[in-house]
DNA sequence: TAAGATTTGTTCGTATGTATC
DNA sequence: GGATACATACGAACAAATCTT
């Protein structure tokens, strides 16, 4: 019931219907990531239709990330997890055309990184927070010019993307990992933050240090207030930045 | 320069190297949505592969929703602008093999909409917010039974989806609806909400009529404040549906 | 290392379906 | 309705990858 609603099924080409079969199969049976499913020769048996239809259904379902392939002896189709990269690399392509400013990006940032600082305050092990701190250490000198500003912006990013990581709850974490991919993506393919600031720099260094030590002692609400203002200061940063964005499609 | 960066190109199969191909191709072209690219013959000429090949690479590029194909004259393969609906159902396959809590769900609803809220305060015209109201008719009366409940509850999310797409920001809007459809899924395919409770209807239909006439008013924070007071209501409702998530690909 | 077995990957020719004029 | 231009589907043969012995 979950695709077949459209009783005009027969407008869908068939590598479609196929693709849509094996989904609900894979639901139905409650199938998970590792587990096999019927190879090339037996998908052309059951559905009875030629091997390059079954092959387009296939790389349909490749495509979305749900199912692996693998030749040889022990090969075949398997159910595949979706990668957080495809996932990113999947809905990037959505925002293509779509016309988003950084003023944009950053007002969602605003309202999920402080709550993912909170969340996340005594919930860390020493080694993750000693992985954030090591991080840091990578930008621990200030810039000399604009490639070395970029290379340190990187890596304040991955920051925040490990930190998403680190959270419980998989949905705020996706989200704003996507974020930061996208900031990433611009900042490599794009000339996103030219000029080195000197004051900026140090303001944006204090925060991340400060908001491990506020991860450490647990205190989630000085984990939300010290986020909130780093995005807020990086906020005011891009004002001028109102560039476009988006382009590239993200590479999975 | 966006997927080649792989020196050992050729373990990756061809379909795939030549949907590369064309995505990159369409960012260097800066082709956009409803621009016609090569048809499949052409294609098979200009890459040297069988036909096979050719529309086994199409099936990836329609399943990221990046390729439109049409049959006839005058058809063949154009570039297609990916349609909110399949960028939710493949960011659901994502979610779908992870455990996503109703608390998970909502404690990103509760960062996202209170924002969206504000940024919607004095935006919106005369149509749209009748819009809102003329939604908000179909549940104007109790529900009797769960059924009743859950087709109102449903119709009351479809308030949250379209807000969503009221916004400028496009990023903003998706992550919204994108969690209303999530919870809308959730009510139709699983037994969310089955008790019916006078109270709390009572107090969301007031929720979402204050909110109006803060949106109709241009008051920022009194929007903010009445959809935050909406989630954490809602949140509270659903402390206990501990339950599992996504036991369904949400269909394109 | 090498050979054989197994499974996907690729090709090519042909025929059919579908939308436009 | 017929001609045209395009994608869709078939099937058989051969190539490549990878595991086992």
């Amino acid at each position: 019931m979950s695709h077949g609603e459209n009783l005009d099924a027969t407008r869908r080409s068939r590598p479609v219907r196929v693709a849509e079969a094996i989904k609900d199969w894979v639901v139905e049976k409650g199938l998970k990531p590792g587990d096999r499913l019927p190879g090339e020769s037996e998908l052309i048996a059951r559905f009875g239709m030629a091997k390059s239809t079954i092959r387009e259904a296939m790389r349909l379902l490749q495509a979305q990330g749900l199912v692996v392939t693998k030749t040889g002896p022990g090969g075949g189709n398997f159910v595949g997890q979706v990668s957080t990269d495809r996932a990113q690399a999947l809905l990037a392509n959505y925002f293509y055309f779509k016309k988003l400013s950084i003023k944009d990006i950053y007002q969602v940032r605003i309202a999920l990184e402080p709550e993912l600082a909170a969340s996340l305050a005594g919930q860390l092990s020493e080694a993750q927070l000693d992985e954030l701190a090591t991080i840091m250490i990578s930008y621990a000198t200030p810039a000399e010019n604009a490639a070395e500003e970029r290379a340190q912006h990187i890596a304040s990013l991955r920051f925040h993307a490990r930190l998403a990581e680190f959270g419980e709850n998989a949905l705020l974490g996706f989200f704003v990992a996507f974020l930061t991919q996208i900031l990433t993506d611009l900042t490599v393919y794009q000339r996103l933050y030219s000029e080195p600031n000197r004051e900026l720099w140090q303001q944006g260094r204090a925060h991340q240090s400060n908001l491990i030590s506020a991860l450490r002692a647990g205190d989630a609400e000085a984990a939300r207030a010290i986020m909130q203002e780093h995005m807020l200061m990086a906020s005011r940063l891009m004002e001028d930045q109102e560039a476009v964005v988006m382009k590239r499609f993200i590479s999975e």
